[in-house]
DNA sequence: TGAAATACTTGACACTGTGTAAAGTTGACA
DNA sequence: TGTCAACTTTACACAGTGTCAAGTATTTCA
């Protein structure tokens, strides 16, 4: 069967996706080989290294989980406060989703470029959107004074950091809607005049 | 002379201080001992390993800048906003100054319970001035309709994270005064009723 | 003066985790 | 029947942390 090493690709993906959901930091190559039920060095023969493991890991992720989708919707909201809120929608809803490998990626950052360079990446997809929603507000005449386009871009992108995520639903216990709520809040009173 | 130990282990806390300060991640026992003129073993005969060094550094750093001295003028202030504004000072003015060991302790999180408990500590100390600023502010009776006492110091601990002051003066390269000015501003607009 | 204590150094080594290398096994398929 | 693909097994190099034991230089004090 030509497609078994296929099968055991897709399968080590799938366990190292569970096993870095599952909260245990420090996941080493021996312990995805075992739960995928492949010697260690089979691994190897799949993915040149551990950070391409998890950058293949976190494309699987956005392929399984239908991230384009997912931020196309934000897209074709008309008014600058509902693509607005159509982007937290979207970003903060994804976020629980990928938070196990994000951990894992920012993790070997120090260390690894390349895996540096794929979280890099896909904060830069992040701040592209951050950056339609504050077009939006700006071409609405919406943007609070004292804030550029830049600075507006910058503190979205800062508000919805994976890492402001995990300190209010991880460690302070809110729901994924209290936040999700509570930063369109903050997003809208920080970038928008009020009136 | 048996200020010789003190000195060589206060010489090591300096250069442990200065390498993290550098920027550089991933500083080893071994950079240390020869920053510091010692042998790496001799690291061991003051320190029992390596979190315990950092832990000791970031102690050290304390000591040195005076952060109690720092926090306690905001306790003078007598008005909420204004206690939230010296906090904000205070507090986001010391993150230059640890930064450096913040990474290195957070770093160390994952696989060490001693560096996390240190920075939890860290952490919560910083949560209490966050809460006394909310207080304050409740006191006054400005804090936000929706607002808990709670959610209130949730949302300025989250705001006030070391990792938002890396996103905004280190990623997206805002002056240390843009910083503070904008931080100030999105605490009053998230957490005080406008009038 | 000499013994003991202090503050180190030197060198060897155990341990963990990543990654490499080489030879062997097993099943499909032509 | 033989060949190829997809593995396994075993061994080993390498980095970094931490341990251990023995040696050295300087000070202290009986």
């Amino acid at each position: 069967m030509s497609s078994n090493r296929i099968n055991t690709k897709s399968r080590i993906l799938e366990v190292t996706w569970r096993l870095l959901e599952s909260g245990n930091k420090a996941i080493r190559m021996a312990d995805i080989a075992k739960a995928a039920g492949v010697s260690r060095q089979a691994l190897y023969l799949h993915f040149p290294n551990r950070a391409e493991l998890l950058v293949a890991t976190t494309r699987h992720i956005d392929k399984v989980k239908n991230v384009d989708a997912r931020l196309a919707r934000s897209r074709s909201a008309s008014s600058g406060v509902e693509r607005l809120h159509a982007f937290v929608d979207a970003w903060g809803g994804y976020i629980p989703q990928i938070h196990g490998i994000s951990v894992a990626l920012r993790a070997m950052r120090d260390t690894d470029k390349e895996a540096a360079a794929a979280w890099e990446d896909r904060m830069q997809a992040v701040r592209q959107g951050c950056e339609a929603a504050v077009l939006a507000i700006l071409q609405d005449g919406y943007l609070k004074e004292g804030i550029t386009e830049i600075t507006g871009v910058d503190l979205l992108w800062t508000l919805l950091s994976v890492e402001n995520w995990e300190r209010l639903v991880l460690e302070c216990g809110w729901s994924q809607s209290e936040y999700e709520q509570t930063l369109k809040k903050i997003a809208e009173v920080s970038l928008m005049s009020q009136r």
